[in-house]
DNA sequence: GTTTAACCCTGCACGC
DNA sequence: TGCGTGCAGGGTTAAA
């Protein structure tokens, strides 16, 4: 899950879950289950920080959601690849992997189900949130307003660094995964192994640029399930963003823009999609 | 300092 | 049919 998704998700629980009480908290026997709440030593120190808390507010931070409770405590949830949250009821079986389930007073469930758990859900103090080292180096949300093309072309200038790999790495910007980094640079029409202090002013404006409008469209779309790893939303529904790639995973289909087989190639043991007529 | 590879895990596609 | 193998991916960590 990549940062539309999350996005997507945040919104949901803003909408849904924000200003409800947590009646019950449940984390499931299996030996995963104690993966996911990994930092926290056992069960019922997990459960007893949650129950009885209100939610006040749902906040992101790159791919984590922050559910801010009424404590001024914070449960941090970061969903790895495979993990998301679903609502349901008691009448509603719980699915396969599912480790962490929160009752609510007024009614309903909101599950967190996993099934690579390498997803991961925590309660830390709100102020020691700065504190938190994962959350620590999350760099500027490509979606914030502070974020401008002039300090990010000045960081690029800096690195030197392969592009797709720079996107990918949340210590200099936050949210991208594999999908978005390959889409994000196709909108801009460069390479993803083109080093970053190697663009040019214009360059950099079409990537700054591609970054907030590949982002702003993906999360329109409610973000992209893909036949194996199916993202659902809260409400267990699909995105529609899959059928707006535009060569992440079209590897030698024709580039929706140029007929040009699209190209994948290996690199640092993830896939890159590229058109190679496009990108440069 | 930078970059690569391995690791965690399950489900699925593939070949034999 | 059924098994083993390999791959996918986010982020951390150890190694190059």
């Amino acid at each position: 899950m990549e940062l539309p998704e999350v996005e997507v998700m945040r919104r949901d629980l803003e909408k849904d879950v924000v200003g409800r009480k947590i009646a019950a908290a449940e984390v499931r026997p299996s030996k995963n289950a104690m993966r996911v709440i990994r930092r926290h030593g056992r069960r019922k120190e997990f459960v007893d920080r949650l129950v009885g808390r209100k939610i006040l507010k749902a906040d992101r931070r790159g791919k984590y959601v922050l559910l801010f409770l009424d404590n001024g405590d914070v449960l941090v949830v970061h969903f790895g690849m495979s993990g998301q949250f679903v609502r349901g009821n008691k009448r509603v079986p719980l699915p396969p992997h599912t480790h962490v389930v929160i009752t609510f007073q007024q009614g309903g469930d909101l599950r967190f189900v996993d099934p690579r758990t390498f997803g991961e859900m925590f309660v830390a103090a709100g102020d020691d949130l700065g504190k938190v080292k994962e959350l620590q180096h999350i760099a500027i949300d490509p979606l914030d307003h502070v974020f401008t093309w002039q300090s990010f072309g000045g960081q690029m200038a800096q690195r030197g660094s392969k592009l797709k790999q720079l996107l990918m790495d949340q210590k200099f910007i936050s949210g991208l995964g594999n999908i978005y980094s390959d889409e994000v640079l196709f909108a801009a029409g460069l390479r993803h192994d083109r080093l970053s202090d190697t663009l040019s002013s214009q360059e950099v404006r079409r990537l700054y640029r591609s970054l907030q409008e590949v982002l702003q469209e993906a999360i329109r779309y409610r973000g992209t399930t893909l036949e194996d790893e199916a993202y659902l939303d809260l409400f267990g529904k699909p995105g529609e963003f899959q059928n707006e790639l535009k060569v992440y995973g079209r590897q030698s289909l024709p580039c929706r823009r140029c007929r040009t087989p699209i190209q994948t190639v290996k690199v640092s043991g993830r896939s890159a999609y590229f058109c190679p007529q496009c990108q440069s």
